[in-house]
DNA sequence: TGCAAAACATACTGAATAGTATGTTTTGCA
DNA sequence: TGCAAAACATACTATTCAGTATGTTTTGCA
């Protein structure tokens, strides 16, 4: 990488944090550039105002991030309600890029920018979309392979569950880590609702 | 009312109606007072700062509102699991505060406020535990008269439900209405899991 | 009805903000 | 190696913001 890329990539970084525990239009493009050795020449060299930053954010380091987190899990399952399972698990208790207190940082731009600006709501549906596929296309499969009941409606799935992870994650902002384990407990046993009631008498 | 406690009233209102589509922090002294007849003297008149006409907003506006769409309802059921979701299908198709874009007001300061302020926190904890109890108690009772499973974990179930609730909220900004009536058809499908396999049996 | 306190109204202040104008330095390559 | 463009740096501006200073009007009641 360049210098100049590698100087583009470091405000984005920079700002993604801050913007992960503040919020889009709290976090000053001076607080910004203070976190870093950037001066407000360089930032708006590369980028033309706070907005074309923000969605270079959500393309380049958010959505990469989640892709890792939330899609790539999924597509080597071989067990797909484990594999959901321990998604979850991983992305509320394991994570260790996320905060407690300061929720999902999709999440949190969803809620902030969404109905604020369609280029953001846009780049930030694509996102949710995308991992609410992975999700249907490991329940289409389990369908086929008998592991998850034969009228399961994986897009219903799919909704439910990120739903459920999104609900959590505000949850936890204000209250703590214990929400997370209670509704991971309850979370499993909707997984299990899902399964075969009895799986040896399936033709 | 007198004249001053209208006032008051009127602010507090106009001040949920912004805060409820721009966000606490966006929604400027000078806007709420644009949006009234009320001048900037008359507003710190009545609140020592903004913050203090937050939380003044949260335990007058918000919370009242919030006790009559989430928890009566659920006082008066005589169907548990019907409640609860008649409850639901009515927060997020029905009730005409709400509008699908803007989320619920109570879900959007959690996200905004929850993990800034402690003060706004509490107050906003206060609120969910208050429904999670109610959500609870609904479920105890349904325990006792066998109309859910013997083993249902109510504190879980609460949890798992309210999560929903604002994760669905968070994702119908975006999405729209579509993603609320899907949903709707899998909580269904999930409290229907929650009821005993063989009423009948019951004893 | 007088008058003190409550309830407002108006004009201002200093700090913060996104963005710009105008420079200087660094880099790649002909 | 010269030099044009890329990549930065600095100083500034117009606006917006929460909050204040200082006034005027309204209200309740002795």
């Amino acid at each position: 990488m360049n210098k100049s890329a590698g100087t583009r990539l470091h405000i984005l970084q920079k700002s993604f944090e801050l913007i992960y525990k503040n919020g889009f239009q709290a976090t000053s493009i001076d607080a910004i550039i203070a976190s870093t050795n950037v001066t407000k020449g360089a930032f708006f060299y590369h980028f033309k105002n706070k907005e074309e930053m923000g969605l270079a954010l959500i393309s380049e380091v958010l959505s990469p991030g989640m892709h890792d987190a939330m899609i790539s899990p999924l597509q080597a399952a071989t067990e797909p309600l484990e594999a959901i399972y321990q998604m979850m698990e991983r992305l509320l208790l394991h994570d260790p890029l996320f905060k407690i207190e300061y929720g999902c940082p999709a999440v949190n731009l969803i809620e902030e920018m969404g109905p604020l600006n369609e280029l953001f709501g846009n780049a930030l549906r694509d996102l949710l979309l995308a991992w609410q596929n992975a999700i249907q296309l490991v329940l289409k499969n389990a369908k086929i392979s008998g592991k998850v009941e034969a009228h399961t409606e994986p897009e219903q799935v799919a909704i439910f569950i990120t739903a459920g992870y999104g609900g959590i994650r505000n949850m936890g902002k204000i209250l703590g880590k214990d929400c997370y384990v209670t509704f991971l407990t309850q979370f499993r046993t909707y997984l299990n609702s899902l399964q075969p009631r009895n799986p040896s008498l399936m033709h």
